[in-house]
DNA sequence: GGATGTGAAGTCGTTCACAGCT
DNA sequence: AGCTGTGAACGACTTCACATCC
């Protein structure tokens, strides 16, 4: 087990790993082995024992991975042995629609705060599905809440133009963790982790293959 | 100007500098320098110069890149000097507020087909913002509709039990492009480009990160 | 003078290949 | 015998440093 920078990308194939082992284990399978977690999920067999190298040693030669253990162990590792308590900034579409999220429900997520700058708009649309009425509050509040709800992730979705602002908001509430969805590139402090999640990027990316294919 | 593979990080970082771009021409702007322009974007400024390479000479030595033309000529580069036509399969809650999404409208890409197993659930729901009704068709719809209106890319917000299913459906279409944003990890022949965006692996890389700080 | 464009160096991540366990 | 764990080879991307050109 060595202690060098993890790359990002071994934590986001690891977290990969972790869904399809939940599927394995749904099926009631007990093992399975580096190449064929490799195969189903698009990578090197190398690549998958790498990945579990830099935490520690996780299977049995000769075997393989106990699917269960293994599932529990990347949890652990990705800290999803807990809960991770979440607000979403900016209830328009996209906000709404993540309020709604099943995934979340079922997940180690849990969102226990919206903001937005008009509280009314969205109450409606929300509780109707949920059959619970969604209290909306206002960014300003923020920092109060943060504390009493204990929020570790902020999920950013508001107008691109508001980003800067509402970041600031956030780091002023000692949140940690944010999650932004908005095209803004926000800056922030040091200790603060971002990740952009803006899928406009993606689709260029897209756009680019499909257009440079055909040359 | 090189002919070597060009990296997907190039691509993505052309991405944000468009967008980057974009803003300091409605500023009114006139010149960028690499260094000012990889600082805002928080990359190196070799590393800009070196994105640029790829494609050919964009800039003025002494002088900098002439903000207008080098944002043209990352479209052109991005292939987003032409319209993408795509369809949204699944109108749960995300695919909802993807067709509603506001920055469609002012890009390069134009949702032109809705598709749901359901084909009526969501018609109000979607028409009561945009003012006129959505016509959500059933999947099996998918390949005759694609090519009467042109379907470049497919993106699949269905439940991910289902989203290899329309992935096949999308092959049997013809449409070579795809936006994945279930957790499912879909199989495709050689020359469909298929790109995820499931958030909940970025919102474990925010959880491992927060939780590996504190150690 | 000053910023670009680019070979060369450096760093990081992936794949290979085999030793080491079970 | 078979599959993991890992040093070493490889390949890819990033950064440096400077020659080049406006």
């Amino acid at each position: 087990m060595k202690f060098s920078k993890v790359p990002e990308a071994t934590i986001r194939r690891l977290s990969t790993y972790a869904r399809y082992l939940e599927v394995l284990e749904e099926k009631g399978e007990a093992v399975v082995s580096s190449a064929q977690l490799a195969s189903d999920c698009g990578v090197n067999a190398a690549q998958v024992r790498k990945d579990l190298a830099y935490f520690g040693e996780f299977g049995i030669r000769g075997v393989g991975y106990y699917i269960k253990d293994l599932y529990d162990d990347i949890k652990t590792i990705l800290g999803l042995n807990r809960e991770w308590r979440m607000a979403i900034i900016g209830i328009g579409n996209l906000g709404a629609s993540l309020l709604l999220y099943k995934d979340f429900l079922e997940q180690h997520y849990k969102i226990v705060a919206a903001f937005d700058i008009n509280p009314s708009v969205v109450v409606g649309r929300v509780s109707e599905k949920t059959g619970k009425p969604v209290e909306i509050l206002h960014p300003d509040q923020l920092k109060e809440v943060a504390k009493d709800r204990k929020i570790d992730i902020a999920i950013i979705t508001t107008p691109p133009s508001e980003a800067q602002k509402v970041a600031d908001q956030i780091a002023e509430s000692n949140i940690k963790g944010i999650l932004n969805f908005t095209p803004t590139l926000i800056k922030v402090s040091k200790g603060t982790v971002v990740k952009n999640v803006y899928f406009t990027t993606v689709l260029d990316n897209v756009a680019y293959l499909l257009q440079s294919k055909r040359r």
